[in-house]
RNA sequence: CGCGGGGUAGAGCAGCCAGGUAGCUCGUCGGGCUCAUAACCCGGAGGUCGCAAGUUCGAAUCUUGCCCCCGCAA
C-alpha cells in the first residue's frame, strides 16, 4: 500500500514517523512551502519536512494544491493521510487516492473542528480532549469516524504538552487504523459539532475567574502567549497555576512577589501564580529568577485590557 | 536597511548618562541558633564585566568594529 503523507506542524511528525516504522511505503510527504521565520526572515521548512527529508522521502510543497497537484497525482498512492497539513484539499484532489484520505484530528470530533483544537481546548478548561481518525471530505473536519481516544487534560499540562501527549496518541491510533482502512472499516457519521478558531496572542485579563486565566496562559504557551503589562513592560507567561487569595484587592494587583512565595496576581475570583514567564527582550525564566532580579513589587498591578 | 531590549559570580539583576575599591537578591559551602526547619543570625568561596581595537595615568563605564541572545512586527 503507498501512502501520501499531508502535514506541516511538529503535530505531525510522530503520526508520520510511526507510519514509516510500522513498515508502511509513504511515497511523499504533501507540506506547505518554506517560509520565512524569526526576525532575520530565514526560509525555513516545515517540521514535517525535515522529518521526510531525515527519512529521504520526496517532499511536495505546492504553494496551491488546489491547482498545482499534479507531482501528487504522479505520485501514484493508494491513499492519503492529512495532519494538520494546512491547506483545504479539492474534491479533485481527494479522488486521487482509491483508498480514501484520512484525516488525524486533534480533539474528539465532533467537538474542536477547525484550527486549534488543542490550544482552544485547553483555553475552555476542557478536562478531557483526544485525537480523531477520520475521512477527509470536503467540509472542515466533518468526515465520518473511523477512531477516537481521549486523553484528560491535567492543570500540569500547556499547549505544548497536551500537543505532545496527542501527537503521540495520534500516531498510535494511525497505525491502528490503517489494517482497518485497508480491509474497508465501518464508520460513525458525526453529529453536531463546532468549530473552533485559530489562536492569537492575547492579553490577559487579570478580571476573570482564576480558572480562566489559568486555562489561557497554558493553552498559548509556548506560543502565540498570553502577556500583561505592568511597570512599563510586557510579560509573556509560559506557565501558571491557579492560588489561593484571601486579601480583598483590585484584580491585576499583584499579591506576592517574593522569591518564596512565588508571583501571585489577584484574578476576578481568587488568584493565579505565575510560574514560568519571558519579560520582553528576556528568555523564559522561573517567577523565582524573575522577582531576584527585584523588578516586581507587591501592590503593583498589572493593567487590566478594555472590555473586549 | 521593519521597531526595540539585552550580554557584569551558578541564576536573576544594579552599576554605565556625569571613567577611579565589583554591588544586590537568590543559590552554594562552612558555622551558629532551634525540639526542628524550606525560618533566622554569622562567615566564606565564586566574576576573562560578550570579543577586539582605540582614547586615557586609569575603562564594566567613553569611541569604533564584530559576535551572540531575546521581545514585538511580518
Amino acid at each position: 500500500m503507498k501512502i501520501v503523507f499531508a502535514g506541516t506542524p511538529n503535530f505531525a511528525c510522530i503520526p508520520l514517523e510511526a507510519v514509516l516504522e510500522a513498515g508502511y511505503e509513504v511515497v511523499a510527504v504533501l507540506t506547505r512551502p518554506d517560509r520565512p521565520q524569526g526576525r532575520k526572515g530565514i526560509l525555513t521548512p516545515s517540521p514535517v519536512k525535515e522529518t521526510a527529508l531525515l527519512h529521504e522521502i520526496p517532499v511536495l510543497q505546492p504553494e496551491k494544491l488546489k491547482t498545482d497537484f499534479s507531482a501528487l497525482k504522479e505520485a501514484g498512492a493508494d491513499l492519503m493521510i492529512t495532519c494538520a497539513y494546512g491547506q483545504i484539499l479539492t474534491q479533485e484532489v481527494l479522488d486521487l487516492f482509491p483508498l480514501g484520505v484520512w484525516n488525524i484530528h486533534a480533539s474528539l470530533l465532533p467537538a474542536y473542528r477547525g484550527a486549534a483544537p488543542i490550544a482552544r481546548a485547553l483555553i475552555d478548561g476542557c478536562r478531557e480532549t483526544g485525537v480523531t481518525i477520520m475521512k477527509t471530505e470536503r467540509g472542515l473536519d466533518t468526515g465520518d469516524i473511523l477512531l477516537s481516544k481521549g486523553t484528560p487534560i491535567y492543570d500540569s499540562d500547556d499547549c505544548g504538552t497536551l500537543e505532545d501527549r496527542l501527537s503521540r496518541l495520534g500516531a498510535d491510533l494511525i497505525v491502528e487504523a490503517l489494517p482497518l482502512i485497508e480491509r474497508g472499516p465501518s464508520l460513525q457519521k458525526q453529529g453536531e459539532g463546532f468549530v473552533c478558531k485559530k489562536v492569537e496572542r492575547t492579553e490577559v485579563d487579570f478580571s476573570r475567574p482564576s480558572r480562566a486565566v489559568s486555562c489561557l496562559i497554558r493553552g498559548l504557551s509556548p506560543a502565540p502567549f498570553a502577556y500583561a503589562r505592568i511597570a512599563d513592560t510586557v510579560l509573556n507567561f509560559w506557565f501558571a497555576e491557579e492560588a489561593d487569595c484571601e486579601e480583598d484587592v483590585p484584580a491585576g494587583t499583584v499579591v506576592s512577589a517574593s522569591p518564596k512565595e512565588g508571583l501571585v496576581v489577584k484574578c476576578g475570583t481568587g488568584a493565579v501564580r505565575i510560574t514560568e514567564l519571558q519579560p520582553a527582550g528576556g528568555r523564559r525564566m522561573s517567577a523565582r529568577d524573575f522577582l531576584n532580579g527585584r523588578k516586581l513589587k507587591e501592590g503593583m498591578k498589572f493593567d487590566i485590557p478594555r472590555s473586549i
